[in-house]
DNA sequence: CTAGACCCAGGATCCAGGTCAAGAGTCAAG
DNA sequence: CTTGACTCTTGACCTGGATCCTGGGTCTAG
């Protein structure tokens, strides 16, 4: 109920899902968003669907997906039976992603955290573990 | 001891530190390398130091520093009492944005593999955990 | 009817951190 | 001396994801 297909500007869109018009025009360029209807005068009359569409489009790229990977998903998510084990898949791949990610940025933590723990703060240049670390060779 | 000082064209310490010749000529243009020797021909001359400062530059980059904050850091090492205390500054800062995007990840991470874990990978669209995540409002 | 807010298309610009190309000069080995 | 590898400068181009500009047309409240 309650199905009274509403007809928005760009602008209105705009306000509610809190993103740019420019953004809005660029995703329809971009093809993660169908052409939309045009009113007489050439200006863009959206529905509910586009609110909810860009909505999925933020949260997905919330979640880190590129806007290559948005629009698979969007068209995965249209088809009906081979759709969804699509999209798992490329959810795991993100999951793996940003896993890799998590260790890469870890191990460069702990790095500059010891850097930062030995270093006593004053002293002379070639004394701070912080610039010999970043000077120095490994060994050698 | 073997303070000879070596002269190496700008090919010879790309293929050295293992960066393209035009990086090189890159940082030098943005002022993260100083303007090196030319020799009569026009050739750009470099001695061991330069290497080494390509090595700093390059390690200050694994650690997730902007070339705008490599700059910096280059300029601190130079100064011989503050220097010390800023370069430690700069890495703790550094530190506290790793451990924040680090926070970020997790989140998105347990987030998605919430999703991942609840999807069968089969049946209908609408029915898929992923999908109802990034189209749905939060509650409402 | 008019002022001000809104919308249009098309193209330019931005950010970082480079990368590539063109056309000309230089160097070292044979 | 020639050949091929190297280097020079200048300036354009790349990725991703927008954002901004120009010079118009449109819509709506008063």
């Amino acid at each position: 109920m309650n199905a009274k297909h509403t007809s928005l500007t760009i602008g209105a869109v705009a306000k509610r899902v809190g993103v740019a018009i420019d953004t809005i025009r660029y995703y329809e360029r971009e093809g993660l968003l169908p052409e939309p209807v045009r009113r007489a005068s050439g200006y863009r009359s959206y529905g509910d669907s586009t609110i909810a569409q860009l909505r999925f489009i933020r949260r997905a790229k919330d979640l880190g997906f590129t806007l290559d990977e948005i629009r698979e998903l969007l068209t995965l998510s249209a088809d009906r039976q081979r759709g969804v084990k699509a999209v798992k898949q490329r959810a795991q791949q993100r999951l793996a992603a940003i896993e890799l990610r998590i260790t890469e940025l870890q191990r460069v933590r702990d790095g500059l955290a010891q850097l930062v723990e030995s270093c006593p703060g004053h002293g002379k240049p070639e004394e701070c573990p912080i610039l010999r670390a970043l000077s120095d060779e490994a060994v050698s």
